[in-house]
DNA sequence: TCCTAAATTGACCACCCGGTCATTATATAA
DNA sequence: TTATATAATGACCGGGTGGTCAATTTAGGA
């Protein structure tokens, strides 16, 4: 039952990554109805039958390429909670931001990819694809909520779901606002701390 | 001097208006490189070439529509800050998101084309045209917390960017996602008045 | 070494794009 | 009514797209 029908898989990892990393750039340079099928296999150094021979479309070609930069988000949470279990709060969101940020500079590529799927974006998938991440973020920052609820650091009589909204959104901006400015060079106009700090201050105290 | 070479605005207002219609509408369901001309001049009922003779390039035409947004944009933002200057904060919030709301009752498409401008978009003058609507949403909101900071309904204190940056990223969340769920159908899983409240507490109080 | 089966190739297809311009239709003044 | 200037038309152009498939190269067992 292992891999029925996918020869890209079983193609030597070396040509693998080739491929990948030339879909990458051209799914983050354009987006997906923009994104050329001939400039992948040029850049792949592979032939355009062949291409088509590992993945039969585009959008199949593309699904693999957002499950991959998923999965990398994915294990970037993962990570990041896990080692922050018993931090209170602010120390714990100092560290996931920090994580976001190094995640942008380590795969800018991936973020990339990664905004544009979340802000508007007309990829095969949208829908499914953006509740799926809806969900994994409600999740992971319902968690880290909860916690700090438990711990009393948070009001315990709060609105969980309004308060994850409300990080939420703060969070994905900041990000989505660092990454712009890394790939447009002025960077760190943004001092990371005090932001956190900010943002800490915002939940616990409000701005006033 | 006036009006040298235009000479869309020398059209019969009908016409005018059937070539704005079309292009609103198509600029509104795909993205500046996937929208199409020809679908432009088949929903408006003229020649290609006619359309190319009022607007020399496809980049002009979605300069032309994107002002016109613009405009409707930042008289919607004027009105409400007019007709609340001397509300409270919370009341002045509420009025902001109500008004934001209409806007996208009213010019759903518009809407969208906004959305699709600030979110990603790989439009013409992209850079341009962010920076100035963020000039715009800081210039508005800014005043708005200085208001409130005079009155002492916010901290005087308190780091006024870091407040207008919180604020609008919540409340272009909010929007985004209002506006999503409208197009989609599935509307007024939104509870506004009680949203409002929420964030008008956290700004005063934060969560805790 | 030869044969065969599988992998790779790139010319080719139908279609669509933004943009052009010779031709045609229309309005106006004499 | 006719001559002329202006506006509108759509066939056409070069170029790019996702996708196909007959032909070729490659690999490996006998």
């Amino acid at each position: 039952m292992i891999s029925l029908n996918n020869k890209f898989e079983q193609l030597p990892e070396e040509k693998q990554s080739r491929i990948v990393n030339a879909s990458i750039s051209e799914f983050a340079e354009k987006d997906y109805e923009t994104a050329s099928m001939n400039t992948v296999v040029n850049q792949a150094g592979i032939s355009k039958g062949s291409l088509f021979n590992y993945f039969k479309t585009k959008s199949l070609l593309y699904d693999h390429i957002y499950k991959l930069a998923l999965g990398e988000v994915k294990s970037y949470l993962r990570k990041v909670r896990d080692e922050t279990v018993d931090l209170p709060f602010e120390k714990r969101l100092s560290k996931i931001v920090d994580s976001g940020v190094q995640f942008i500079m380590e795969h800018p590529r991936l973020a990339k990819i990664y905004f544009r799927l979340i802000y508007s974006a007309d990829s095969p998938n949208r829908k499914k694809i953006v509740s799926e991440l809806q969900k994994l973020s409600n999740d992971y920052l319902g968690e880290i909520i909860q916690d700090a609820m438990d711990q009393s650091e948070l009001d315990p009589n709060l609105n969980q779901g309004k308060a994850v909204f409300f990080l939420d959104s703060v969070l994905n901006r900041f990000l989505k606002d660092y990454h712009e400015a890394i790939s447009q060079g002025d960077a760190n106009q943004f001092n990371r701390d005090e932001w956190v700090k900010g943002i800490t201050t915002l939940f616990t105290k409000g701005l006033s």
